[in-house]
This record gives C-alpha cells, structure tokens and sequence, in this order.
DNA sequence: ACCTGAACACCGTTCAAGT
DNA sequence: ACCTGAACACCGTTCAAGT
C-alpha cells in the first residue's frame, strides 16, 4: 500500500496528473494493473490518498513553525509553507482540500490554520470565513499558476523568462486607448515572480483580517 | 462553429466537464466524430474556446454595471458577478483565465477589473497586484466550492442540507481537545452559503488595497 | 490475502476518401 | 470548403481464475 501511494506520488511529480493511469503505475510496481484495486476501490481514490499522502508531510512541515506572539504573523507562515508545496507540486492544487472526510490530513491543517484564529478577537462566523479566505487565498493563486506551460518551456526549449518575455510583447501590441491597464502594468507582468504575487495576495487578506480583529 | 460550441456550452452545462466528449457533442450535432476537427485543432482548444464563449457573456454583464465614484465598489460589483456565473456553471473555474492570449474575452475582463485600479492611488506593481489578488479570490474560492458533490446530492436523493449537516455531524464526534476550532465553527459550517463565505473573503482583500490606497 | 490476463466500453486523434 | 467511416493507441474498470 505505502510503495503503491510512493509511487504514484512520483509519477504525479515527475510528469503531472495525465502520467498517473493505472497502467504506468502497475508497470512502475512490477505488476498486472488489475493488482491495484486491491488496494483502491478506484482512480478518484487512488488520487485523494495520494493528496493525503503529500499533504501529511506539509502538515508535519507546518507544525514543526516556531511560532510567534503574533497569530497573524504564524498564519503568514503557515500559508506560505502550503503554497510552497503546491509551487512544487503543481497537481497538488487541484486536488487539495478535496474529500475533507476521506483526507484527514487535510482536516488536521485546517484545524492547525483555524487555531491561530481562535487568538484573534473575533466570533466563531468570522473564524470561519477568515480561515476559508485564506485558503481561498494559496488555492487561487496557486490554481492560477500552475497551469501546464507550454511544451517547450518544459523542454527547457524556452525559459521562462522568454516565455513571459513573448507574452509580454503581444500585450504591448494591443491598443493603449482600448487597454489602458494591460499596458501600465505589463513591465511589471514581464519577468514577474509568481511567490511575490503570491505574498501580495495574501498580504491584503491578512491586512484585513487585522482590522476586522482590532489587532 | 457557433453552434459547435453553443452544443459545447450545453453538454458541459447540463452534465460538467466529463460530458464533453468529441462523440457526445458529435451525436448533438447530428455529425460525425471527425467533423469537429474541421473547427479545433484538439480538445484543448475546444474547451478554451467554449470558455471564451462564455466569458464573452459575463463580460457584457460586467460593462453593463452601472459604475460607481468609488473604484473598490466597482470592483465589488464585478467580482460578484464574476463569481455568480462560476457558481451557476462549475466547470468554467477550471478553465478561467487559461491561455489569455487566445481567449480573448478573458483578458478584457482582466482589462476591465484592472481599469478601476487605475483609479486608485497606488502604484504599477501595487495595480498589477491586486488585479492578480481580486481574481484569486474568485477562483480559489469558486474552485472550492465548486467539486462535484457525490452523486447522492445531485439525484436530489439527499438536499445540501442534509449533505452539510452530515459532515458537520462526523466534526461533531471529532476529538474536543485535538480540533478546537473544529469545533468552535461547526455550527457556523453546517448550513452555511456558498455566496456569503465568498464575500466575506473578498472583504478581506477589498480591505486590504482599500488601506494600501489610502483611500 | 493477494495477484493475474484478458476482456469491456470508452476516450482523443488521424487519415484516406468522399462531396 | 466541409464532412465521413474506420481505424489506432490509449483509458478506467471488471471478472473469472490463479496462488
């Protein structure tokens, strides 16, 4: 069972969500494909263990933070230290924080995020919203990023910065009076760091999560 | 094409993203598999454009608003909007903002939203920022809610009510000491609304740049 | 208790051939 | 310019059969 969720988790790592079949996991096992449903009842489950599986050792990541006498301060941490893993895992996105009931990993971090709140001066209907914003938060912006580029970025054909760089030309040819905005920000969209944006994000989330708790 | 991807909209409305098959949306159209080819390159292409369709509405609504003298109201107001189209279609928080080069309706939404920042005083990287931030919040919160939930719940075999309440019960025999704030916001989890959790998150962020603004 | 081969029904995609 | 039938290589899943 371990080697079974192990390797999938490798081959979600190595080549994405398209990668994992049941068929290059039984190949990778040294097995028949039909081996695996001994283990999982289907693929849908196959997926929410392997998520389990990963979210457990950025649980063990997060509750290794020192913490501080700031709740604000520790929940920064600890939103930063999940988006981290989805940075590195980008499949992780999409299929964390599915299945609470199933992935109890994922329970235990919520919980770990809502206990911060519970050193905030707020009611039990703000806890609730101030910690699912956050998550909305490192979901959003990880989702938004963690989109498949294009082949040949992958293929290391292009970098980054030139992919980024073609992007940014195409915005630059558009009409300045019919896109006044796209224009003022796209050298700042040229060459941009995903984790910036991210920490912006999450930044105005935690600014008013301050006000809103007098802190 | 237009009624290609008018029969797309329809399969993806009425079953989600799975009922999109090439031979489904062929069966529609009273054709054969290979004729859709004739209109995209691959299925990739279909569903972008199928997206794009669609913004294509929720952007005519968004520059429909009345408009306001305060830019933070204004963006309230789209992105509500924003977030009531993917509540009432799931499937387009996946695909939203992919490939901004070839859906073109994606980025005058992102033009427009990104207009009432430049109404703000703040400055390039601040505007691109909190563009980046707002659309976050829609999708990491719409993405969210929008799993499918089991199959029980859509037969309408078992109400949201029930399906909440459910879960809510598996919190309530969770450990007191081990998931305080478990605890603490089952009650406010059981029966909560989607719509009122999303706007309080974006509160939060419209907060935050609210405070940066100075305004 | 654990694994297998072989089949089933389904995919996206291609291609030579038609009008 | 537009459409077709038939095939290809791939999926997840099942099942009777093995150890």
């Amino acid at each position: 069972m371990e080697s079974v969720l192990t390797e999938a988790v490798a081959l979600l790592d190595e080549a994405g969500a398209p990668a994992l079949t049941f068929r290059a996991l039984a190949q990778r096992l040294g097995g028949g494909v039909a081996s695996i449903y001994w283990y999982v009842a289907s693929k849908e489950e196959l997926l929410d263990r392997a998520t389990d599986h990963v979210v457990g050792a950025v649980l063990a990541d997060i509750e290794d933070l020192p913490g501080s006498d700031d709740p604000i301060d520790d929940l920064r941490a600890m939103a930063v230290t999940l988006f981290d893993a989805i940075v590195h895992r980008p499949w992780l996105g999409a299929y964390f924080m599915r299945n609470t009931d199933v992935q109890g990993n994922s329970l235990r971090l919520y919980e770990r995020l809502g206990q911060q709140t519970l050193r905030l001066d707020l009611t039990a209907h703000q806890r609730f919203h101030a910690v699912s914003a956050i998550v909305g938060v490192v979901v959003g912006t990880a989702v938004d990023m963690g989109q498949e580029p294009p082949e040949e970025v992958l293929d290391g054909a292009v970098s980054r910065e030139e992919y980024l760089g073609r992007f940014a030309q195409t915005w630059r040819e558009l009409d300045p009076a019919e896109f006044p905005f796209v224009h003022e920000i796209v050298d700042e969209f040229d060459g941009h760091d995903d984790v910036d944006q991210f920490r912006s994000a999450l930044e105005l989330t935690l600014t008013g999560l301050r006000l809103q708790a007098g802190a």
